[in-house]
DNA sequence: GATGAATGAGTATTCATTCAT
DNA sequence: CATGAATGAATACTCATTCAT
């Protein structure tokens, strides 16, 4: 007879809500945020069009919530201190853990992609992308640096492209481009693009 | 009614066509599909929506009409003859004529790079994208082995992945990544990577 | 359970009947009974939206009561002896309690002058209304006969209807058209009307 | 097989918009604006909902046509010279004039008093509608003045009140107060309050 | 060839109401 | 007594497509 507690309630809502993102998150990277609608977000989560209303505000609101969440998983699991020069052995682990960040979100890298070719649809993603991976960047230009490269810029773009590209293929060709194969070959040819 | 008058009908036809093709190339590119309407394709044309049916069966066919027309731009002025093994400055003289092409179609890369990511917008489109891809794949592999690489897979796979970044950089942030300077480097890492 | 604690009990739910129609007064009058959600009641009222329903069958029920309720606390006071005749110092005294009423009640009028445009919305308003408002008339015929009027319905019409202009005005403006200033003008231009 | 002429497009819409206005009024007088729906208004006018917003952006955009279209209905037949002094004649004849505009448009009238009471359903209407009297007011002001009241602001504003009461009772209860018979009475009263 | 009026199914969103706890 | 999760029907609005002219 006593109403539930709000422990209890919070509890609901939350596990309602997780059902909710992690049902949108697969619909959205799979068919993309225009193509889904809020019916098949409920339908597929069990629970009514209402229902999704009372946890969030828009289904805007759910695809940000959803890249807020998916900015944590990826960059958050970093920590990484920019300034650090690493050594070789260190970048080969953090580029490891670049791809197992990768395997471990590639919903969230699917629907990354989709926003950055469709920046109006969250319109501070790109921005926000930017400033997540900032500090990504810096590192990889220090360490390019402290290898010697005579062309650090140059080298920089090359091994980024290198990586984003492989993300790609790993994201849409995951059979032809099989992401355990592609880590150790990315890590190698960084290697030879900066020592050249 | 002489042919000359019919001629000219079918010229008449054929500009339409192209000016709803461009129009609709540049809102799908830029919103994407679902969020591009009729009515804007219509309107952006200077005809009325009615006009576009006269031409076009469905929004859809639009789409894979421009799917086939980019197809043609981007691969047809290839006819690559993927048994030849190239020279090194062959090689290079190839990749810059990728770098060209993609500076001439920039839109329909994009749009391309979209469909990758929605499959189901376009049904055939990544199984025609990989049929057209094919020789160059199969080139750029007879290439990587003539210059003596010891894993010409890998090499492949890596080279490939560059190529797919430094276009979706091209397309996305061509602002951060200048296509003209990415250029040189990417064709330089090419070889370090090849040669190790 | 004494029936001291059950007398507390009636005295808790008439409190929270009580904040919930005060603040449904307010929502209603002032964004219109369609405009207002249960949902504001509830925010506004501090109760969850399912106590609301504890108390009131419906949001009908809230707005029946709230009539009721406004009845009779704009005409209980009075207590007319439809067929006394008055003097003008109680004629004048009697349009000022109506004015009084008016003050105190202004919200209730708010929802009454509504509820007259839109019978609809509650059924038996209108007719609810002419009936708690017939001794009044029938009070005014009188003291205008009484005063050798040569048109006593001609005048009843036109002395309403300046009540009734009145009451709007001092409620859709009150800055323009004060209650304080209007209630003398009022009382000195029906004795002008009466006696011609 | 020739198009339609733009004469004959602008009939079709002309014609259309106006059944839709027609029946909006009606509905949105009679019910409500917010107990209105396009469903409601699409099937009385005997059209799909989707032609309704070929022809207006919104529900909201109905109804601002409609008041615009309502002001100028009421108070673009007067084009008051608001300096002139009128005579006694000249005056009923004004009052005569306002009860015709009301018995011609009583929908009108009605939707006016709803968004009295709810303003916020359209932001300007009262601003608006308190512009469009304003020189009215002012007539009658100077009429008042000019026939030697000593109390020209309050006769008008009981005069004021009168005349909004009359109409709100015409709007509401045509039955009980029939507009050709309250009209010459208002008259009658009008000089009474103002000789004193 | 060309127009835009017209449709109807679909979309996001709201909200009164119910109910398990 | 009290909560708020849950529903489902309704709402405003959109849009691909058809068709008479």
């Amino acid at each position: 007879m006593s109403p539930r507690t709000s422990k209890q309630f919070d509890k609901i809502r939350q596990e309602k809500k997780e059902i909710i993102m992690e049902v949108s998150l697969e619909l959205f990277a799979e068919n993309g945020f225009h193509a889904t609608s809020v019916s098949q977000i409920a339908k597929k989560a069990g629970i009514s069009k209402g229902l999704a209303y009372n946890y969030f505000e828009s289904k805007q609101d759910i695809l940000d919530e959803l890249i807020t969440h998916g900015f944590d998983s990826i960059f958050q699991n970093f920590d990484i201190n920019k300034d650090e020069i690493l050594t070789k052995a260190e970048f080969a682990h953090f580029i490891k853990m670049n791809f197992k960040l990768l395997r471990e979100n590639l919903k969230h890298w699917k629907l990354f992609f989709s926003l950055m070719l469709q920046p109006q649809i969250a319109d501070t993603f790109s921005k926000d992308y930017q400033e997540k991976g900032a500090p990504m960047f810096q590192m990889l230009f220090n360490f390019i640096g402290s290898q010697g490269s005579n062309d650090t810029e140059g080298d920089l773009m090359v091994i980024s492209a290198m990586l984003e590209g492989a993300f790609l293929y790993a994201v849409v060709a995951p059979d032809i481009f099989p992401i355990e194969i592609m880590e150790e070959k990315i890590i190698n040819a960084c290697f030879k693009i900066i020592e050249g």
